[in-house]
DNA sequence: GTCTATAAACAGATAGAC
DNA sequence: GTCTATCTGTTTATAGAC
């Protein structure tokens, strides 16, 4: 680790950087980058306006610096999700769905546990409709690489081919049935008379996602033969 | 229809009333609620900044207005599709199968072919982040009756029970594997090559999924057994 | 009903003291 | 590096002419 990342070196500065980070990601993905004014961010990270300018030349360069931070979030969380293992390995089918199963559990649990999961998935929410060069890097950094391993999984399960149309398309699917959970969440709520997402109802999402996972991959299996 | 509602009395101000919904839809969608000024919206609906005012009471009277509008649009599209069936018939499980697929085809085909429907999702989701009144009236006047209508249709065709935790999850599940279609758009796009989503790769879509509702089905159908 | 002019508040960016 | 004061532009809402 050269000069070009600083982790933890001048604990001054890098505090306020990283106040700044974590405020404007919170509330850029509560209000909106254009819902949020640099004045609230600041008062939130207990730093001043000019800091803002200083550190990341302006509000967009706080928008980069949340993706960033999110990427950075998200890879740790899947790098020991998928235990480091490396691209490609041989897996059963049983075990490649096992360890699909796992990553819907992790992938809920994560929206549902983790404290800053909410900001984070608005956040990418909120790039997704109207895109931005921070989608881009959370895209390359996250979206991507996960998507991509989670067909090699689908066609180890499957016997499928990984990079083919459908089994994109079903890998989607896949993650679409379970992130509805959290981008429709307040009708959610409603519907369901839950007053909160917590550990109880996720387990609930979880049992049934992972019915309907294994429901799909029998049917594809079968019809393999 | 009595004075209550006037859909076509003045032609003159209802022309601009409209104009200023439809321009306050496309922008809003599209920019976010605050990301769009009124000057903008003015400008585009050929009007001027007051007439918000003066027909809406202000920016937020035309958030309620846009969300009525679409409340009345989607209507207008379940009743026929539908096809203006009371609440409860008797069907077999295949006929209720079959609505069910008919269902997802005009999902997925209104996200698609409507020229509005970009505009109304991006709109609906926006509310679904950051809840307003406008929510509430999309919800009430169109995902409650919505999904209470496919809860039956899903326990017709599996034979559970139709308000039950877990027909409730599964619908929202079957919802939510097709629109995020249209919520990750920027990064399904990109993942799948595709230069945009049109009709030939929403028949790819509605194939998957079609071929997962009924795989789900299948087993929670054995599964009763 | 429509449109213009203006008011009052607020935005992001910046220059300069410390 | 931090913070304050200020500049410039833009926001919504409104009052009043037509």
């Amino acid at each position: 680790m050269s000069k070009t990342q600083t982790p933890q070196t001048n604990s001054a500065a890098d505090a306020t950087r990283m106040a700044l980070v974590m405020a404007a990601l919170q509330l850029f993905g509560r209000q909106g980058f254009d819902g949020t004014s640099t004045r609230e961010i600041a008062a939130q990270a207990n730093a001043n306006i000019g800091s803002i300018a200083y550190h990341f030349g302006g509000k967009e360069g706080l928008r980069l610096a949340a993706a960033d931070y999110i990427v950075e979030t998200i890879r740790t969380i899947v790098a020991q999700a998928f235990g480091g293992a490396a691209q490609i390995q041989r897996v059963t089918s049983e075990q490649a769905e096992a360890q699909i199963d796992a990553t819907v559990e992790r992938m809920v649990g994560f929206m549902v546990a983790r404290p800053e999961a909410g900001e984070i998935v608005q956040f990418v929410l909120r790039e997704l409709s109207t895109p931005t060069d921070a989608l881009d890097r959370i895209y390359t950094g996250v979206f991507e690489p996960v998507h991509r391993r989670l067909c090699q999984l689908w066609a180890a399960a499957t016997g499928e081919e990984a990079e083919s149309e459908k089994t994109r398309i079903s890998v989607f699917m896949m993650i679409g049935q379970v992130v509805y959970f959290r981008i429709a969440r307040a009708a959610v709520m409603r519907r369901m008379d839950w007053a909160d997402i917590g550990p109880a109802e996720a387990a609930k999402v979880i049992g049934v996602a992972k019915e309907n996972v294994a429901a799909i991959i029998a049917a594809r299996k079968a019809g393999k033969k």
